[in-house]
DNA sequence: TTGAAAGCGCTAACAG
DNA sequence: CTGTTAGCGCTTTCAA
């Protein structure tokens, strides 16, 4: 299939390059009888303009970037980022952008890619996954004016716009369903130096704080995400008898709960415990855990949002987006404040 | 930081336009101390030519596709992708290539953005990890002249280029050492409609040929590279006595083994296992899995080089290439021809 | 409503 | 060795 021009489509239809252009781009004030003879032309032909020349005079190339700026091997496992590179892939195609990906294996790598590429104007803009890690490529970023947009809360709130899920609003929302319930003595196994964990725990003291229940720091532990990390750091709080656990995720609590069940504590009855996440492990658990849903797909459906208009509207003011948590009721909690077991 | 263009930079050192494209090109012959005049303009002002426009002239964007016509959930989490896609973005950043990503949730998604992708000029080349049932799409990129690179055998060969582990010796390679060993009655869990299982029960059935082992139906069964479905098969399999078992997966070699475990059957004692993959899980399995290692991630070097070959000198005949797995023993089979067990 | 012409920022002959 | 010039394919005034 033979690659055709404006001009040669213009010559074809025998009109000039500026009309072809125009109903191309759905110009209104076009003689029907015109824009028909263009169109069929066009369609005959196949033509399909070209998207540098275009890029070039608009200086729009409907590109964004997707920086990942971690292990790779980390990131194509964890189902948190397949949820939300389906969210942004999904926005990209409903909105006619092109997403490009950057990976990197080491710091020389992200470093020289984004020098390269910051610059050329070849990205309208950029999502970049937050990591507290790299802030350097970030003010890169910011210093060439390539318009931003985190997902997660950044270190600093002042000058970049971003989109999280409402991690305080969520672990304020696991600690009161535990409460709810009937549970009073409310472990917590948080993660070490990670943003999103630090917000649900104080989501959690707040929770406490508010109804009345004194925060024990012997009932506040930490992991790293992992299950394994979930069970070790359990194992701490198990002495001073916690009557329910909320876990910062749900492979913690999975791991809680391999350590529950090595020393016969059954769950809900003896003890409860509550996730976060909603990844699918978490419905296959034993029993099934309950838990707080994110709404990663969705983040990274307003992340390119959030980004459009940015490019839209210079908006120069960051915006930030939080998003709202759900949640997930299943069997790892007691149901209502019953205090008696089934078996 | 200001963006500036060539002609800016090119009156501020006060030579023309096209001296100055020289430099920032590499080009030779230039007097010294003019190149090192525009040098450090160009180093001051932080001028990075406008990729858009050097693509326009080029007639190269230096952009290439890759296209995972799969469900997104499932992409994000096989392991398979997540080496391969380091591998492709690895080589994307050793050769200044951009990576953008194609990604659908469904078949009329695919449909659209391929169409107004294609003829746009805006991709130099594509990879698309290969899967049987979107045939027509690959045929449209080829209908356009794109460039095309297949990750995995197509069922046409003929016209496409590929490149692929080598399943038929990989599957032939794990029977074999499976013989070495000294096991005889030798089963296979295949997986159902997939072309590299295909391959590998190819390799199974030569090895054993070449050994002259009779090929038994009853020792064949089927699953889907789950390992449920590992764990289903290998009982239809187990009434036929099998010595040792080849999974064409890890997972469902895991699978065979919690089937053996249930049954009190002893790896590798009892009987002998060998998976294909070697992802994380064969090494952390119990007995730790023999398995046979694909380079995974070296396919996806070899897919961005093999494209870029394809770009640079127009290769008209299609170009397979082939990797070798490597055997990894491990100890779910036994060690030489050791007969009793260790207990 | 349409065409002519300028120009986006760059590269690549072609002269000199 | 360097500058001039002519585009790459498109959009967008500006006239007509």
């Amino acid at each position: 299939m033979k690659r055709f021009t404006l001009e040669e489509i213009a010559k074809i239809a025998g009109v000039s390059r500026a009309t072809v252009s125009r109903v191309v781009n759905g110009y209104p004030h076009i003689r029907p009888e015109i824009r028909e003879r263009v169109q069929t032309v066009i369609t005959q032909t196949g033509f399909r303009p070209n998207a540098l020349a275009r890029s070039l005079v608009s200086n729009r190339s409907n590109i964004i970037g997707l920086i990942i700026p971690s292990v790779v091997q980390k990131v194509f496992t964890d189902p948190y980022f397949a949820y939300l590179i389906h969210g942004i892939a999904q926005a990209c195609n409903a909105n006619g952008l092109i997403l490009s990906l950057y990976l990197f294996h080491s710091l020389e790598e992200e470093h020289n890619v984004i020098q390269t590429l910051v610059g050329t104007g070849l990205v309208d803009g950029m999502i970049v996954t937050a990591d507290r890690h790299h802030q350097d490529m970030v003010e890169t970023l910011l210093a060439n004016q390539i318009p931003l947009v985190l997902i997660g809360e950044p270190e600093d709130r002042s000058k970049i716009s971003y989109v999280d899920t409402d991690n305080i609003a969520g672990g304020y929302m696991a600690t009161k369903h535990l409460i709810d319930v009937g549970y009073r003595r409310i472990g917590i196994i948080a993660a070490q130096v990670n943003k999103s964990s630090d917000l649900r725990l104080e989501g959690y003291r707040r929770a406490l704080n508010d109804y009345g229940i004194k925060v024990d720091k012997r009932l506040i532990a930490y992991g790293n995400f992992s299950q394994d990390s979930g069970y070790e750091a359990v194992r701490e709080i198990l002495p001073y008898r916690p009557e329910a656990i909320f876990a910062t995720n749900d492979a913690m609590a999975i791991g809680c709960m391999r350590a529950f069940k090595e020393v016969n504590i059954s769950v809900p009855d003896d003890i409860g415990i509550i996730g976060y996440d909603d990844f699918p492990p978490a419905q296959q658990a034993a029993p099934a855990l309950t838990t707080i849903r994110q709404p990663v797909q969705q983040s990274g459906i307003e992340a390119v949002e959030l980004l459009l208009e940015l490019l839209n509207n210079d908006v120069k003011v960051p915006i930030h987006r939080l998003l709202d948590n759900t949640l997930i009721v299943r069997a790892s909690t007691r149901n209502g404040v019953r205090v008696e077991s089934n078996e």
